[in-house]
DNA sequence: GAGTGGTCTAGACCACGTT
DNA sequence: ACGTGGTCTAGACCACTCT
């Protein structure tokens, strides 16, 4: 049987876990550990290169390679199209344009983007809905310099969501999550009491460099986001 | 100059981007691919196990690699451990016990770690504060069968979570995202009003397939956990 | 059965960072 | 200057899965 890289990750788990391998101590290189386990370096630099990106190990060229002193954890989250994530709970997905209008970016969009001052915007709000419930309050600006076609689509049956994946298949984005109160415009589309703490994402799209779209999406009240790592 | 799997990589977006391949269009095969870019077969796999792994192909054996359909693209968070995040923020850390105290798991607790009812755990309750304000509140809950060091451990100075990293250097982790309206107590010691809305993280933690741990996390006001992908 | 990706090998050269 | 990781190569065998 050969040693596959797993195996070096588990074993390097296991040592790290038994304390053999304390946090900031340097591993042998992967010369030597290729012969402690009997297979070539590129398998060692495999396992290796898998924990220092999980953010278990610290590698450098020439010092060699060391365990992280705080191990700290990588979570990975999908970001799934919100049709995909109702369609996904086998709920009926639904969707509704609530508000379309071009303007110029106001003052913090302009600096939350990147945006010069009177760059006109399209501002789109919309309702994403699961099994007739309100499930997810979009409130979005393009930036039409950058996506100046958005002027000839009818976001009225597809959401700007949708349109924008099929239109940009990857971007640059930030993204964040936070929590706010429920105003009276988030309570009356979502079916909530004001006051109601409700979990918000927000997220800057950038393409080719460009500043594309800021988006805040509302979720439902009580709605978690969850993944394994 | 050799062709690398960045180049690879960048090439294959770009014709993502353009449109020459689509959602769920084939791929030539490695071996094509290899052939065209005038490179080995090696290279061409890594790029392609890496644009699959961030979430743009999908690749089987035989049927071989595809745009994806719904191109959901994946974000990572670093998970810290609190003072690191109190203090990569440039402010200074300080902890505090509330409570610290061993029973026999309640129902929830059992039902959400998979734990057997009557099973010991210690509950312990404590403050982060970050330049002297809240900045967490950490309710904690450790399986007492798995970690029974942790009654001769003295938590006044040391928080769970910090002694819990030295302890356990990895594990696996199941973790949530959500939003709470604060109730007197957490307004009390998180030094806002009631019914405010909280940023909220829940965790579960495994270490070789047993339960350790359930903590959930609630932030000050106004917390945004944010990152780029 | 046959085609595809998954992985390992043995060797090579290079880039980086410490000395 | 030198040791380490970073990457590429050419070839090989295997595992999965479709037909």
């Amino acid at each position: 049987m050969t040693t596959t890289f797993r195996d070096i990750k588990a074993d390097v788990l296991d040592r790290i876990a038994n304390g053999d391998w304390g946090p900031g101590v340097a591993l042998p290189s992967e010369m030597e550990l290729a012969k402690t386990y009997g297979c070539a370096r590129a398998t060692v630099n495999r396992a290796l290169r898998e924990l220092a990106e999980e953010g278990l190990l610290d590698r450098k060229r020439k010092s060699g390679t060391r365990v992280r002193m705080t191990p700290t954890r990588r979570a990975r989250f999908d970001i799934p199209i919100t049709r995909r994530e109702v369609e996904n709970r086998g709920e009926i997905y639904r969707y509704a344009l609530v508000w379309n209008e071009e303007k110029t970016a106001p003052g913090w969009l302009a600096a939350r983007m990147g945006l010069n001052t009177g760059t006109p915007v399209q501002h789109i709000i919309c309702m994403h809905y699961a099994d007739g419930n309100p499930f997810q309050y979009e409130d979005r600006w393009i930036n039409l310099l950058a996506l100046p076609q958005v002027r000839d689509t009818n976001f009225s049956t597809v959401s700007p969501n949708e349109w924008l994946v099929a239109t940009i298949p990857f971007s640059d984005a930030e993204i964040g999550f936070s929590s706010v109160s429920a105003d009276e415009n988030l309570s009356r589309h979502l079916g909530c009491a004001e006051q109601d703490a409700l979990f918000q994402m927000d997220r800057s799209t950038w393409f080719e460099g460009k500043p594309v779209t800021f988006v805040k999406l509302y979720f439902q009240r009580g709605y978690r986001m969850a993944t394994k790592y």
